[in-house]
DNA sequence: TGAAATGTTGGGGCG
DNA sequence: ACGCCCCAACATTTC
């Protein structure tokens, strides 16, 4: 037993369940002293967008609500996160602080000078697993080095001894025998000005409950379908934890454990979360790639400028309505099915050729679930320059794309209501249909798609440029 | 976790 | 019965 409080620095682990850290910290025997920093710079120029911040503001208020069920508390401070740190360890009394690693290179970098100073203090600093399945540097290759390739890496990870079982929450925490001040959540600021935010309170509810509830909805409600009916934006088919891992509000391992107990069925999801994993293991391994193209020979391709097909894109007014659906699904949830968010990836970098930081810039100010890691690597799979990437001639064709994947239109309709009354057969070609007054509505095609194709593949293909 | 062009096959209509 | 054409359906190749 212990005077000194045990810190534990909340970051993307915002749950009681399966943390490591927390149970650390309770393994000190003594009183327990949570706490969250805001400290957006440290993460420049990758600090939370705006729909991040929604989401972290009401996963903040539950995990508050969450410790007061156990007796305890969240002390909530503004960084520089040192400095913020050091403070509270003085006016606590605490000799010891606990985290979950985060892998982002600002954070590993920030992690490593953390350690040093508050060392330095004599205070015990330990970083635990973060919210991965293995740790990055883990999973090489016969010759050491990351893998490249999906398939490859992900039959590695099946070859290594499973995740721990994920351990239930605390019952009750040791409160410290005073609190130190603290902000209110409500004053980080965190929650937009004007309230857009309407569509994104209907569609979910952050936090480890909400976490929870999310994933037993998807184990029950059919997970043996999923391997096809994920690939439907019409059916909502998908396990829609994005946000929920994201934010550490539920633990991969759980998941993986989970999902498991489902049999060979839940292959396919577990997979899902194997690309996540490789997404995490790459950024760790080449901490340039939010910025730069993974394969050198992209760095002097020569995208676009466009500021109007830019804004056209994002604001879902490309004239393509499975497009347009899904950019005003993001906008309107922030969220995107990813059949959709593959369809207006392809769409951005091969029909309007613009660079691709400038999508992974609006996804990740528009994403609830915006995640370094997930949205570098699904970008840069895109636009074909990233590992494993799609090959520079893959080009989607968003007509062939919404008559496979939407076929009854149900998609496009509900987030274009303009083509509410074309009919199925016109619903992903309005233009050829006669009759249909479109124009004011809804535009044309910004771009004629076996033009744009011809134009993506002539300078994709380029001798001089990709060989 | 593509699409389009090109090639092949086989059934049916027809002289 | 046969050759010829057309074309859908499928397979392969190319971008």
């Amino acid at each position: 037993m212990s005077d000194n409080p045990a810190l534990v620095w909340f970051g993307l682990d915002l749950r009681l369940a399966d943390n490591p850290a927390l149970e650390r910290a309770i393994a000190q025997q003594g009183a327990v002293l949570p706490v969250f920093l805001w400290a957006p710079d440290e993460e420049s120029p990758w600090s939370p967008g705006a729909a991040s911040r929604w989401w972290l503001h009401q996963s903040l208020e539950e995990l508050e609500a969450a410790l007061a069920k156990r007796g305890s508390k969240l002390t909530v401070r503004r960084g520089p996160t040192a400095e913020a740190l050091l403070a509270l360890a003085a006016e606590s009394g605490a000799k010891s602080i606990f985290w979950n690693r985060r892998y982002e290179p600002a954070a590993i970098t920030r992690d490593r000078e953390l350690e040093r100073r508050l060392r330095e203090r004599g205070i015990a600093a330990e970083s635990c697993p973060g919210n991965l399945l293995f740790e990055p540097g883990t999973i090489l290759n016969a010759s050491g080095k990351p893998y490249q390739v999906f398939t490859a890496f992900w039959r590695a990870c099946l070859a290594m001894p499973g995740p721990a079982e994920p351990t239930p929450a605390p019952s009750r925490l040791r409160a410290p025998a005073q609190w130190p001040a603290s902000l209110e959540i409500s004053k980080l600021g965190l929650e937009p000005k004007a309230d857009w935010a309407g569509g994104m309170r209907q569609t979910w509810r952050p936090g480890e409950r909400g976490a929870c509830k999310q994933m037993t909805a998807f184990l029950g409600s059919g997970i043996e379908i999923y391997a096809t009916d994920r690939d439907r934006p019409d059916h909502g088919g998908t396990s829609r934890l994005s946000p929920h891992l994201h934010f550490g509000e539920i633990s991969a391992r759980r998941i993986w454990h989970e999902v498991r107990r489902h049999g060979a069925a839940a292959d396919s999801y577990v997979r899902q979360i194997g690309w996540r994993e490789f997404s995490h293991h790459l950024l760790f391994h080449y901490p340039h790639t939010p910025r730069e193209a993974l394969r050198p020979e992209f760095h002097r391709f020569a995208w676009r400028t466009d500021a109007a097909g830019l804004r056209a894109w994002t604001r879902g007014k490309t004239g393509y309505p499975l497009v347009d659906a899904g950019m005003r699904e993001l906008w309107h949830t922030g969220w995107m099915h990813n059949r959709v968010r593959m369809l207006a990836a392809s769409f951005l970098v091969k029909h309007l050729m613009l660079p691709w930081q400038e999508g992974a810039a609006w996804f990740w100010d528009t994403l609830v679930d915006a995640d370094l890691a997930n949205n570098t690597m699904g970008w840069q799979w895109s636009a074909g320059c990233g590992a494993d990437a799609a090959p520079y001639f893959r080009i989607f064709n968003p007509v062939i794309q919404g008559e496979r994947f939407d076929p009854e239109g149900e998609y496009v309709r509900r987030w274009v209501p303009e083509l509410a009354r074309v009919p199925n057969q016109w619903i992903h070609r309005p233009w050829e249909a006669a009759g249909v007054d479109l124009g004011k509505k809804y535009p044309r095609p910004i771009v004629e798609h076996a033009a744009a194709r011809k134009r993506a593949l002539a300078a994709l293909g380029a001798r001089s440029f990709a060989g």
